[in-house]
DNA sequence: TTATGTGAAAACATTCACAGCT
DNA sequence: AGCTGTGAATGTTTTCACATAA
């Protein structure tokens, strides 16, 4: 079965699994280094492997979107590429505002990845009013009070919120008032949005934690060099830090 | 059962699910917060609105720490402040070496979320001589040949890669080669290390392109304004951008 | 009475292993 | 002969619903 002409149809029938959406980017980026390297084809495994993941898994993922292989043959790579973006609605540009313009904002600014791949900034907003007319990676920051007219006229559909923890839910608010239903949070706070609106988190300060927890495991196993070897502190004993984590 | 003696040893006997170690960190901060507040006690049903879950999970969540609330009561905060803490091996300190000092590398070194629980950072250190020596964040930037030296002194155990892509892996190579084995990476590449090292990855591109795909599956539902009408353009037809994405 | 802790059920994700197509 | 695509098996995570304890 699965003519040529349904494949669209066959799969991709309203669902792909969030899993395999998380990884659709992780092989979109291996295809177009492979592609960059002027490979044509490539098969599962090979692919898999640049990837980072197993093959079964990669050909399920796959799977989900339509039947793009060739038995025996493998993948058209630039054809595969296509696919990919085009269910990850990259075939389309995505405006992005940044609101936040600390250090780690200007970072995102200077990012490279945003205009490669579909997502155009409209602009960077701060309340600092001293920081409001800097020229960053060739944009001038805007005042906040922008922020409303900034979505409207650019038609902004991500916002990337940079600012410290304290301001994340006034501005997630206002952004989503304003329309917006993708939000990109860097602030170290548990945004509460309307049903609808997709907030995705990076937390710099989460993934130490769990990064932490692993290797306290390996070092707790038996027979480890142990540079400073510290016992297991009994409770009190240590002054763990309380602070709120900040962005 | 359960009595108070062996808590510890009931539950957590060598295994808390994956799901449940990336959700602690989020529960740990809004308990802070909470305890910030001056809240002394606090119900599943509170905690798990603060931190984003639901109550079950949560209740799940922590029962594989052990028994550590109160039946009609709730949560001691302070109690269970300590207990995440102790189980995310935050209890001792982590040294952390930043690798490549560039837009990102300044944000991390600058972002507050490394001191305030338990992250030590021992040194910046990047290939660039003209960076070398330069003053960020209170701490002076070495070349990136003191790599090995930094590791040993300072018993390093987590490496926060910021390089370009391309730097990523040899970077890796020579960290794991030293002895770290938990990597925070933020270049967009798959490191490839040996067993035993842990990887963890964040990257801004792919948060942003999942994003995007859901932001589209909302536009492309039935009746719906779609600004710029893109068809299912025939392989070919459009001109998908290449580049690959770099930090 | 109230809210935890947890078996059991359901949903979701990964891996296996091979039929089926090129 | 080789590699994809996929049912079936296995493993993991979430949710349900209630016995249990304060």
């Amino acid at each position: 079965m699965t003519s040529r002409q349904n494949r669209q149809r066959d799969r991709a029938e309203r669902g792909i699994p969030e899993a395999t959406v998380a990884r659709l980017p992780v092989y979109l980026r291996a295809l177009t280094t492979l592609q960059d390297g002027g490979v044509a084809t490539v098969s599962s495994e090979e692919l898999a492997t640049a990837a980072g993941v197993n093959s079964a898994k990669l050909r399920k993922d796959l799977s989900h979107l339509g039947s793009y292989g060739t038995r025996g043959v493998g993948y058209e790579v630039e054809y595969l590429v296509y696919q990919i973006s085009r269910e990850l609605g990259l075939t389309q540009d995505w405006v992005v505002a940044i609101i936040g313009v600390g250090n780690l904002g200007r970072a995102l600014a200077g990012y490279g990845g945003f205009a490669s791949r579909g997502f155009r900034v409209a602009g960077l907003l701060d309340a600092d009013e001293s920081i409001v007319g800097e020229e960053i990676s060739g944009m001038t920051v805007e005042h906040i009070d922008r922020l409303e007219d900034m979505i409207a006229d650019h038609g902004v559909s991500i916002a990337v919120i940079a600012t410290p923890a304290g301001a994340a839910q006034v501005v997630c608010d206002r952004v989503v008032a304003a329309g917006v239903t993708s939000v990109l949070n860097f602030a170290p706070v548990v945004l509460s949005v309307p049903e609808g609106v997709d907030v995705r988190k990076v937390d710099l300060s989460i993934e130490l934690q769990i990064l932490a927890f692993h290797e306290q495991r390996k070092a707790g196993g038996p027979g480890d060099y142990d540079p400073v070897a510290d016992d297991g502190a009994p409770p009190g004993a240590t002054q763990y830090v309380e602070a709120v984590v900040e962005a």
